[in-house]
DNA sequence: ACTCTGCTAAACATAG
DNA sequence: CCTATGTTTAGCAGAG
């Protein structure tokens, strides 16, 4: 139990380096340092964005309100009017309705205020109810454009301000600010799609396509900004309340429930134009919804749903000779309808994890870089929009995608280092990367992709990547060749000067006493011990002060026991960090199954196959751990392995020596 | 200045 | 003899 608890807390020390973001907080030291800093990037950022969206100085919820406010204003006016008789000269609509209209005098009297919409629908007839309608519609939507003019024009300045600003920055901050705005932008967006959708959920606006692309199109379509799902879905469910009870005692809430229900509709109106490729205010803004989507294709005539001659509909793929025969698949195929409108909440979602996953990467990015000292590394207000996103994601428990976007998400850029490390090249004596490998089970799974591509030399050591290799196999043991294989499998950096490196190897190798070579029926195979490696690693640990303390208080306390808890924290926690972990959305029906999968360091590259079921787990780790039992090399253990070997079976109980049992037959077969 | 660690190079040994 | 595999030594460099 304790050690349980003690093996979270140095869990917890490379964490603060390797998953900087998240935990920043968490190591003290250097550690605490580069945490800091990342807190008061997240912070900062959170201040600018919270700046560009205190400009809107009204919530959606709020503007909602004020409008219906306006609605039932103008109602009862109307009511009014036609109760004393009244009709507004100018009011055109008045013509037809003024004739029509026979209120009982009762019910104009009443306080207008007491009538619901269906009332309002009783009382009036059909004409009334749509010059109301119509005549409510154009101010609303004054009112709307007006609104949402301010708030481009507001976006246009910072967005101007902000790119010069981001001249002295980092290329990627920038970009990440260009993003934060953009979603601001798609954010609005979706904000007026969101009040149409509320008029029309009150019937106060006709929905007809054709009337829709009058004086609305401008509107919605296109992007519905991931970030804003919750609300669309959530109806107008924003923080402040207070004025949406007013409303909804004064009888026009029609939206409370109805409106998760309905919102859904709104995505559809998304696919049928192609038109719309201009922003709200028909301005034809720099930012493009997708601009820098991967469909680069995207010339002046084509359709972001069209690439490559084919339909790029979720799913779909149908081929479609030229543009207009897309459109008509588009408008046919695609059309709004349940199946569509599902599609695009799926990808909503999908869209929103990606970002989610992006506003961890970056703010992980910059609390290495602030660690590293690499720059002056200011907080950057990027993430922060994505944060709240990210705070809003699954606010109601809404569906959460079935992880389509979850596990793909593979970070395809330099890992951490940035700039700095990439000078691979030559004799890169990248060692002090080396602290930076600590967990590099996690490191390796996320950027997997990226040493697999590019040239460039790892950050880890020779000792640390063959264990690595070795690890990620399921009988976690490798012949010399194959560990070579690995290497080259999983790095294009040892992809050439193969004498170089494999010298290293077969010099760490021997080296090492943490690896072991074991002689088997068809040759000798390398095996890691755990244990050994364990021991030589602490010194290693520069950048986990926190780790450091801790081995050295558990070794006051019995060695093994630290190093047990080392071997604990690294093997475990990368897990935890692997790519399928990263989702929020996941994360929690993961996390589980991934405490399980604690014994096995390598399971997180899915590359080598190797990955027995789950059920190994426990046995995979303390086979490490075991390792070191193997007659081969009993005299290395002999020293350490009597002092140290009461701590450890107390830590890791009954399994170890269950694995001693399993184990050993198989070793003595040699 | 010293030590530790890691990398590279190279010499050497051994087995197939 | 060649090659693959291991072992060992030496020098250099970065970091603490």
């Amino acid at each position: 139990m304790m050690v349980e608890s003690a093996s979270e807390t140095i869990r917890s020390a490379p964490s603060g380096q390797n998953g900087v973001g998240s935990l920043s907080g968490q190591a003290d030291g250097s550690g605490g340092g580069a945490g800091a800093a990342g807190t008061a990037g997240g912070g900062a950022g959170r201040d600018t964005a919270a700046g560009a969206d205190s400009n809107g100085e009204m919530s959606p919820a709020d503007l909602l309100h004020f409008q219906q406010q306006q609605a039932l204003q103008v109602a009862r006016q109307f009511l009014l009017q036609q109760a004393s008789g009244l009709s507004s000269p100018g009011n055109n609509d008045s013509k037809q309705s003024a004739s029509a209209v026979q209120v009982p005098v009762s019910v104009a009297m009443m306080s207008p205020q007491m009538l619901t919409p269906q009332q309002m629908q009783q009382i009036l007839s059909p004409p009334q109810l749509q010059a109301l309608l119509q005549q409510q519609q154009a101010l609303m939507l004054q009112q709307l454009q007006e609104y949402y003019k301010k708030q481009q024009e507001q976006l246009h300045l910072q967005l101007l301000t902000q790119q010069q600003a981001g001249k002295q920055q980092p290329k990627e901050a920038l970009g990440n600010k260009q993003l934060a705005f953009q979603q601001q932008l798609l954010q609005m967006q979706q904000l007026q799609q969101q009040h149409l959708l509320n008029l029309q959920r009150q019937g106060l606006v006709s929905l007809q396509p054709s009337q829709a692309s009058g004086p609305l199109q401008t509107l919605p379509q296109a992007a519905v900004c991931p970030t804003d799902l919750p609300q669309l879905w959530k109806g107008e469910g924003a923080p402040g309340q207070p004025a949406e009870d007013s409303v909804k005692q004064e009888g026009l809430d029609l939206t409370g429930t109805a409106t998760t229900a309905t919102s859904f509709a709104a995505p559809p109106k998304v696919s049928p134009p192609l038109s719309h490729h201009t922003l709200p205010n028909g301005q034809p803004t720099v930012l493009t919804p997708r601009r820098d989507s991967s469909s680069h294709e995207e010339t002046p005539g084509s359709h972001p749903l069209y690439g490559h001659g084919e339909c790029k509909w979720p799913g779909c793929e149908t081929l479609c000779e030229d543009l207009g025969q897309f459109i008509k698949h588009l408008n046919t195929e695609h059309a709004l309808d349940d199946r569509s409108t599902a599609q695009c909440r799926v990808q909503m979602q999908v869209v929103q994890q990606l970002e989610i996953q992006l506003a961890k990467e970056s703010e992980r990015l910059q609390a290495m870089m602030a660690h590293l000292h690499m720059r002056p590394s200011e907080p950057k207000p990027f993430s922060q929009p994505v944060t709240i996103s990210a705070a809003d994601s699954f606010p109601d428990g809404l569906v959460h995608p079935p992880t389509s976007a979850a596990a793909p998400v593979t970070p395809l850029r330099p890992p951490g280092l940035g700039s700095a490390s990439l000078h691979s090249g030559g004799p890169a004596r990248r060692r002090s990367s080396d602290k930076f490998c600590s967990p590099i089970s996690s490191e390796l799974a996320q950027n997997h992709e990226f040493y697999k591509n590019a040239d460039v030399r790892p950050p880890f050591t020779y000792a640390s990547l063959i264990r690595q290799a070795i690890l990620e196999t399921p009988d976690r043991q490798l012949t010399l060749n194959e560990i070579y294989n690995w290497f080259t499998r999983m790095f294009a950096y040892f992809r050439r000067n193969t004498a170089t490196w494999k010298n290293a190897v077969r010099h760490n190798l021997s080296l090492h006493k943490c690896f072991v070579r074991v002689e088997n029926v068809k040759g000798a195979v390398w095996t890691v011990d755990e244990r050994e490696y364990q021991k030589r690693r602490p010194p290693k640990m520069t950048g986990s002060p926190t780790l450091v303390k801790n081995m050295i208080s558990g070794l006051s306390y019995g060695a093994l026991n630290a190093s047990y808890q080392a071997a604990l924290a690294e093997s475990s926690f990368p897990l935890l960090n692997s790519p399928g972990m990263l989702n929020p959305g996941s994360a929690s029906s993961l996390l589980p199954l991934s405490h399980d999968d604690v014994g096995a360091p390598g399971e997180p590259l899915p590359s080598n196959g190797s990955s027995s079921p789950p059920r190994l787990s426990p046995p995979q780790y303390s086979h490490q751990v075991q390792v070191k039992e193997e007659p081969a090399e009993a005299e290395e253990d002999r020293r350490p392995g009597p002092a140290l070997g009461p701590p450890n079976p107390s830590t890791t109980g009954p399994a170890e020596d269950r694995d001693l049992e399993e184990e050993l037959p198989g070793e003595e077969l040699s």
